[in-house]
Parts: C-alpha cells; structure tokens; sequence
DNA sequence: CGGGAGGTTGAGCATGTTCAAAGGATGTGG
DNA sequence: CCACATCCTTTGAACATGCTCAACCTCCCG
C-alpha cells in the first residue's frame, strides 16, 4: 500500500528519497475508527494533524437545535489541514463516515519539517488552495442552485476525486452516505433528497444503492452543476511557480 | 497612514525593522478602483497579490444564466490569497464595490519573502485560517439557516471584522452595499432581503440606510445567527506555534 | 428637474419542509 | 440461522418560506 502523505505531497513537487523518508518517519502507527465516531471535536486545540489513509471522514458543525450541517469530505490521501495549528480552537468537528483509517502526525513535526524546507510548505499550500477552493463551490452550490444541481455538483466533485486516486471505475465509486447525510451536506432535507434523487434515476442521471453510486450520464450531470474539473485546481501548478520549489533548500 | 500589509502581518508575528522595510519596498504604488470594476477576472493567471488599503471589494462568480454569487468580501488590510499563485486560472473574480484602494505585490516577490523567511509563510497560514473559515461560515449559514438569520449572521461578521480594524463606533459601521448585493451574498433575492430587513428594523435588531448600518440590538443578532467571534480565529496563534515563528530564519 | 439606480409593496406561485406512516435493508444476539 | 431491532428509504398531504413578476416610490446625482 502506498503511502499516502507522500503521494499526495508529491504531486506539488518531485521530493528526494531522503525527505521522502522523513515524512514516512513522522507519521504515527494506523488507526482505526468505526463509522460515526469523532476524531477531533469542535472545541479542542489540536496538537496532531492527521491524514485518511482509508474511508470516508467528514467535517460538520451541530446547530444549538440540533441540525447537522456537513462542510466537507476527506477521502483517501486528504489531510486535515495545516492551518488548525493556528487556531486556539477548531470551529467544526470530524468524524468517520464510514469505518475508516488514519495517520497522525504531530504539530511539531510538521512545522519544523515545512520550517527546514519550504517545499513542504509549498505542498501544504497547494492543498490549502484545494479546500478553499472546495467551499466555495460549496457557496455557490448552496446559495444560487436548486436541489437537483446540487446535488449534480456534489457527485460531480466526488467523481473528480476519487479519479484522482484511481478509485473510479465505469463512472461508479463507492459512496457510503446516507440520504440524511446528503441532505446535510446541501441544506436539504433528506425527504427531499430522496423524492429528487429519485426522479434523476429516473431520467437515466443516476444509479444509487446505499454504498455505491453509478453516474449513468456523467456530462449531463456536470452540464446541471454547471461546474468544471478546473475549479478543483488539481493541475499541478504552474511551472514558474513550482520552480520556486523544485531546488531544495533543505 | 499605517501600511495595511504590514498591520496585518504583525498581528500574526512581530518582525523586525529590517524586514517591515523589506515588505514595504515590494508593494507597488496605490491604485484606485471605481465602483463595480474589476481586479481580478475568473480565468486570468495572476502574477500579482494585492492588499486592499481602502474600501470594500467582492469576491463573485457569474453563473451561466446571469445571475451571481458573491463568494467573500474583502476589507482593508484583507490580501487576496497567496494561494491564487498556485492555480492556473482564477476559479473567481474580484471586483471593487465601492471605490476602492490597492496595492500589489508580484508573485515572484512574495514566494521568494516566504521562502527566504519562513515567519512570512506562517503569517500568511494565518490569513488562510481566517479566509477558510469565513467560508465555513458561510456554509453553514447557506445550508442550515433562514433569511433573517442568515442577514443577522453576516452583519456579525462585518461587525467583528471592522471592529478588529478600528472602523466601529457606537455599533455602527459603513458598509455600502446594496440589497441585492446582501441577496446574491447570502442566496437570496433582493425583494426578499428587502422585507426581511425591514421585519428586523421593526423588531429593534437594526437601522441601516445605504451606506451605513447601525446593529442596535448586537446580541440579539448574534443570538440569531448562532455564531461565535472565535469561529474567525482573530486571536493570535496559540504560543507554542507562534514559538516556532518568533526567532527568525531569514 | 429629469433620469436612473435602488428601495418598497402586493399577489400568486414554486420549491422545499414538516409530520406521519409504512416498507426495506442490515446487522446482532439468541 | 432466525428474530428482532434499528436505521434507512419511500410515499403522501398540508404547509411555509422564499421567489417571480409587476408596479410604484424615493433618493441622489448630474
């Protein structure tokens, strides 16, 4: 099994063995979690950041009534950012969606380890323009589409990336999410997701059981969501830039 | 007048004179923006950063149909990311919404200043902390809550954060938007922002003419909007991390 | 003083919610 | 391996929040 950190570090820039196995070094033993457990709690002040080695987490935030409302998804290869180490506290929770298994690191060991060579730093940025750039399709989904784009948009984006780590197959992807927790995701109600879910099978969008979900019409779906793989900002970056990051300066 | 730029650079880390002036020297001359022109276009490949010294500006996305979504607002003192360099294209535009003030930065300058220094990178990991988590916010607000307390939730928001630059007196702030600029904001229509407001006026929570908004009733909107200043991450980094950033590497 | 942008108001409508109930699937303990 | 409990999905009917369209008002600025 490939380790995960490091694919997805060096797909901002090409790292040496000897930093390769730095990063191997710091992370911590596996752990796993079972579905619906949390991993850090809105609250806390996190010393360790940590990465999904396998499954499905998300992040969310519970109102005072009780509603759930899901910001984001980490899949396979995703870190739980950086930037928490700059805060006194975290403003939202993560938990397994499904059963899943993670990586710590600890606070420490990253930041010295981005201090000493900037090329980390440069790869943790490049993931930080990811997540931004995530919510704010969020935004957009959210505040200017009604619920079958919405829903459109979000397959759209777990479609690109799961292909990112090969983990797509004839336009079919394992997705373990309730309808409830569709529902949270989009501000909807998960009665509403499924009346709508229901009439995009109808018209041949979509296939979907509990844990799977097949995109019949992939490109009708994107034309609906009216989003575009670019926006993920996936690319590697541009050649002037990644040059900044190419002679080590470790 | 103090410079933006290194305002909100101290706020993270103290620097030291010689590299206050070093900031200083890479900004360009001021520039002035009229209302609702752009700086930045959805598409372009920027090779420069900017900070706004003056004014109000937007971040937005033009949907197919016409219509807008308005992603973030930015405040003086507020950058544009230095994330954008790691993209290909802008997922977004920014445009001035009232006559506004800026001065750039090239990216070539700005990636040497971090990778010569890390206590830049880290002040600007800050500033993505913030921006991150005002999208989180926003999600939140979209997906979970209604039109009155959506409003309530951003007028927080403006509080805290022209609070935080000194531009709050007596619970009233200038900000110069228009209702349907509220309404493409928070993923609602003009018309309704309209009534809605007028509702909070008559229930004692606002008064607002169209620059200026006087919150009269502060905690009761904050009671509406459910939202907590520290979800903005203002404080200053906890001190074991800013440790890290005190003794300087350049 | 005229034009235009922004604000206000009303009536009808649409999208999505609430509440309630029943039908599947899944998993666990006996 | 069955029985049962639990969680998830599906369906229906009434309702609410916010939208559309259309008109008019008002303030500001030239």
């Amino acid at each position: 099994m490939a380790d995960h950190l490091i694919r997805s570090l060096t797909k901002f820039a090409p790292f040496r063995p000897a930093e390769l196995e730095l990063i191997e070094r710091l992370q911590e033993k596996a752990e796993s979690f079972g579905a619906r457990t949390d991993v850090i709690l809105e609250g806390d002040q996190p010393t360790k950041m940590f990465i999904v080695e396998e499954g499905l987490m998300m992040r969310y935030r519970i109102l005072s009534d009780g509603r759930r409302q899901i910001l984001t998804f980490l899949i396979p290869g995703d870190m739980c950012d950086v930037n928490i180490f700059f805060a006194h506290a975290m403003d939202h929770s993560i938990s397994a969606v499904g059963p899943s298994r993670i990586r710590r690191v600890a606070r420490d060991d990253i930041l010295r380890l981005c201090l000493g060579n900037p090329r980390f730093a440069g790869a943790f940025w490049w993931s930080s323009l990811q997540r931004e750039a995530m919510l704010r399709e969020r935004v957009v989904a959210l505040g200017r589409r009604n619920a079958r784009a919405r829903l459109a948009y979000l397959f759209c984006e777990f479609y690109w990336r799961y292909e990112a780590i090969d983990q797509v197959l004839d336009h079919t992807l394992v997705l373990p999410l309730t309808q409830a927790e569709l529902g949270d995701t989009l501000g909807m109600t998960a009665i509403h997701v499924n009346r709508v879910l229901s009439d995009m099978r109808d018209d041949g969008l979509l296939q979907r059981s509990r844990a799977r979900i097949e995109l019949t019409d992939f490109e009708g779906l994107k034309a609906l969501a009216e989003i575009d793989r670019e926006y993920l900002h996936y690319s590697a970056p541009p050649p002037e830039v990644a040059a900044y990051f190419r002679e080590s300066a470790a």
